[in-house]
DNA sequence: TTTGGAATAATAGTATTACTATCAAAAACA
DNA sequence: TGTTTTTGATAGTAATACTATTATTCCAAA
C-alpha cells in the first residue's frame, strides 16, 4: 500500500499555495536546504531565487517575506509531527508507553520518506531545533496569532496533554508540561551539541541523552 | 549602607567598555528601552543614535554590531541575576527553601534600584524573556562560544545545579534541569501572555502561574 | 485554432540596513 | 600648553527587503 499525505497549512500564511505548483514545492524544498545551510538570518529570497533559478519577484508572489516562509515550514513540521504521533499511538493502549513513544519522536529524526521532491527530514529537524522559536518570538505575535497560524503547535500540544491526562487525570499542568517538553527537547538537543556545559551529556550518551533526561523528567512530573 | 555593584562582562563582546563612559552607559540604557519598545529585529544603531543624540559611527566604536550589543545586555542580566541569587541564598541553609527562592527570582521582576542611569529592570526582564535565546540560536554559536561569552549563563546554571545536588545528591541531570528551568521560566511567561493555550494559566492566576508550575515540576523532578 | 488569463521571467528601481572612512571639533589628560 | 583620545558631522558602499513594469510562456475554454 502506498499513500500520499499532505498537510494543508493555514492559508493566511502564504499568498499563493506552494503545494499548488512544482515551483512552489521547489521553493519550500530549497528553502529548507538553504536555511539549514546558512541559518535563517543569512538566508534571503535573493539567494533562494538563484538556487532554484527563478527570480525574487516570483518568490514574493508565494510569500510576503521570509518570516512567513519560515512560519510555513515550521507549521508543516508541526502538522507532520502531530500526524506521526497519532499514527504511532494508534495501537498502543498503555498511556505510559504512549508517552515514551512521544518522547522518542521529539528527540529523534523524522523518518525519511521517498519522493523526489520530498523535504530533507534531517535538515527540517535541525531547522526546527534552531529556528522555530523565532516564528513566535517577534513583536507581531499577537497580530499574527489572530489568524490561528500557531494552531498546529497548539494542536500537537493538546494531543500530548491528553495523553498526559490519560496517564494521570489529576495532573494540573498538562499543557504547560507539553510545551515545556517540546521546547526542552529542542534546547537540550541544541545545548548538548553546542553548549554542553548547560547539560549533563557525556561523550558516550550523546545520541540518547535528551531522550533519557526528558523521560526521567516527564514521568517524575506526572507521578502523583 | 549604600554600595555600588558592577558586572564586568567579557571584554571580547565590546570594542570599548560601555561602563567606561557616560555615553557608553547611555547607549546601554537606551538600547534596553528601544529593544523593549521595537523588538530586536526592528531595533538598529540608527534609531539608537537618534534617541541618544549621537551618531551611528559613535555606537559602532563601542559595539561591532547589534547582536554583540544584545549579547552584552543579556550577559549583564545573567551576571546580575547570579549575584542576586547568591545574595538571596546567603542566609538560607535549607536547600528546599533555596530552590523556592530561585524559582521566585526566575519568575518575578528584578528589584528596581535607584541611580539616575540605572537600567529599567522591567524592560530588561521582558527583553530577556523575548530576545535572550537569539544570542545563542545563531550560526556563529561555536565561533563566539570560544571566547567564553556564554560564561555568565553557564555560571548561573552551575550555581542552581549545585543547590539541586544539595537537595538531592543522587539526581542525575542537575545542569539540564537548571537550563530547562531557566528556559521554561521564559517560555511559560511568554506563552501565558501571548499564546495561553500552550499553558494552563487561568485568568485569576496570571501573576503566579509560572512560579507554581515550575515549583511543582522542579520538586517532583528532584524527589527520588 | 484562437484568444484570454494566469504564471513566470527579466529588468529596474527604491528605501532601509549595516556597516566603513574621513576629518574636524571638543574634551580629557599629562 | 600641547597631545592624545573621544566624539560629531558627513559621506559613502554593499547588501537587504522589497515594489513596479513589461515581456514572454503556457494552458484551457470558446
Amino acid at each position: 500500500m502506498d499513500f500520499q499525505v499532505s498537510f494543508k497549512v493555514n492559508n493566511t500564511i502564504y499568498l499563493r499555495d506552494p503545494e499548488s505548483s512544482e515551483l512552489g514545492k521547489q521553493i519550500i524544498k530549497s528553502a529548507i536546504d538553504l536555511i539549514y545551510e546558512l541559518g535563517f538570518e543569512a538566508f534571503n529570497f535573493k539567494k533562494l531565487s538563484l538556487e532554484i533559478k527563478t527570480t525574487e519577484a516570483t518568490i514574493y508572489r508565494y510569500f510576503e517575506n521570509k518570516h512567513r516562509l519560515l512560519l510555513y515550514i515550521i507549521n508543516w513540521y508541526w502538522s507532520y509531527l502531530a500526524f506521526l504521533v497519532m499514527l504511532k499511538l494508534q495501537n498502543i493502549t498503555d498511556a505510559e508507553i504512549k508517552l515514551r513513544a512521544i518522547v522518542s519522536l521529539l528527540t529523534h529524526e523524522l523518518p525519511e520518506s521517498s519522493g523526489r521532491l520530498d523535504y530533507n527530514k534531517n535538515y527540517l529537524n535541525q531547522i526546527v531545533i534552531v529556528e522555530s522559536s523565532k516564528v513566535y518570538l517577534t513583536k507581531e505575535v499577537s497580530e499574527i496569532n489572530k489568524n490561528e497560524v500557531f494552531k498546529p503547535y497548539k494542536d500537537l500540544c493538546s494531543i500530548i496533554a491528553n495523553v498526559m491526562l490519560a496517564y494521570n487525570p489529576n495532573y494540573q499542568y498538562p499543557r504547560s508540561l507539553s510545551s515545556t517538553l517540546i521546547e526542552a527537547s529542542h534546547h537540550q538537543q541544541y545545548f548538548s551539541k553546542f553548549l554542553p556545559k548547560l547539560t549533563d551529556v557525556q561523550a558516550k550518551d550523546k545520541e540518547e541523552f535528551t531522550a533519557q533526561f526528558l523521560d526521567d523528567l516527564l514521568f517524575k512530573a506526572l507521578r502523583a
